[in-house]
DNA sequence: AGGGTAGTTGGACTGAGGCTAACAATACTC
DNA sequence: GAGTATTGTTAGCCTCAGTCCAACTACCCT
């Protein structure tokens, strides 16, 4: 019997360095000039290494946002039919909750010296879509009109990823991540849900 | 002098034969299981060629409606401040007037069989992240508030796609798709922007 | 006939990402 | 202490998208 929980060969290297590796680059060279090879060098690991922890280049930036907005896609499957625009807010309110010390904050703040101008609108694009589907889905099941539901779930995506851009390029100046987004869902809160 | 307008070597083939020759593997194996090279074969040119027509593997699907976009793009740029809602909502009729029959119309009609599901989200997503920026743009310089400007630059985004992916789901049995849009665009007409 | 122009092509190259089989480091069992 | 299961790491291979370029070819014009 184990006891110990820890079974097998322990990790050599972290995400965390490989992250931290790939940033470094990026603000050095840019994104699109540093290759996976190059991070795997500097963090001291193979090539091969790097995609079991990072599904893509990509990935190292976005990570903590997706798991963040998988959850919330989750929680957003499994609210029950009728369920009230608050109910979808407060949902989206906890992907910005505790943001702090991400990737992302750094690659948004950094967006012209990474040269990242092109693959931040390439990759809010695909996180602003995936949100917006899942919002809709939920209106949809309240029973609010497709097109119509499409379009809260396109606003109610846009002022997740908005509220994160805007703050990350403030710095702190504008309080928490979740205050910025309150204010931004204040918006809409008047859409037609409920 | 030259009178008739035509120098050089004639195009030997179309885009179009391209195009056709892209829908039909991309129907018969899937979009991801057709290589570049699978396509070019088919229409009997080289490799090579292909990017001569098609800047890449999705432009194929994407062309017609990118160009729709961009003039899109160009015109909201050109608006003066003060722009109302009606001129954006104006331009952004005209990205869907008289759309027929487009590859983009097949694959959005065909997703499944095509195994485009997730493919179709991402580049989806892209077209709304970049309409939304220049509608954005547009209400900006208007004196909207950044971030409600986001917002409603994402709701009159995700009402043009959407009303593409509504109207080609449904075949015409929903008339043209700018009334599609036309009728989308009126639930956000009484956003704050105007 | 000869030259300018534009379309076509093969081929070499880079870089992302997938896949796999060998290998290494640990904890557990006897 | 020797063996074993488990998990992490790695080299090495592959495919495919996309870029670039130098040769070549078909056409029109003078």
């Amino acid at each position: 019997m184990s006891f110990t929980g820890k079974v097998g060969r322990p990790k050599a290297s972290s995400r965390e360095t490989l992250a931290e590796a790939a940033c470094e680059l990026f603000l050095e060279r840019g994104y699109d000039a540093t290759s996976v090879a190059d991070i795997t060098q500097r963090a001291g690991v193979s090539r091969s290494s790097f995609f079991n922890y990072f599904a893509s280049k990509s990935d190292v930036l976005w990570s903590g946002v997706d798991e963040r907005i998988a959850q919330a896609i989750r929680s957003l499957n499994d609210l029950h039919k009728a369920a009230t625009g608050d109910a979808v807010r407060e949902v989206l309110l906890l992907i910005v909750r505790d943001f702090e010390p991400d990737p992302l904050a750094l690659a948004l703040r950094n967006a012209g010296a990474m040269g990242l101008d092109d693959e931040l609108v390439r990759d809010t694009g695909l996180r602003l879509a995936r949100l917006a589907a899942a919002v809709s889905r939920a209106a949809s099941a309240a029973g609010v009109d497709v097109i119509r539901a499409d379009i809260l779930g396109a606003a109610h995506a846009a002022a997740v990823l908005s509220s994160l851009r805007v703050w990350a390029e403030h710095g702190a100046g504008l309080g928490t991540p979740d205050a910025v987004l309150r204010d931004a869902l204040a918006t809409i809160h008047h859409l037609p849900w409920a």
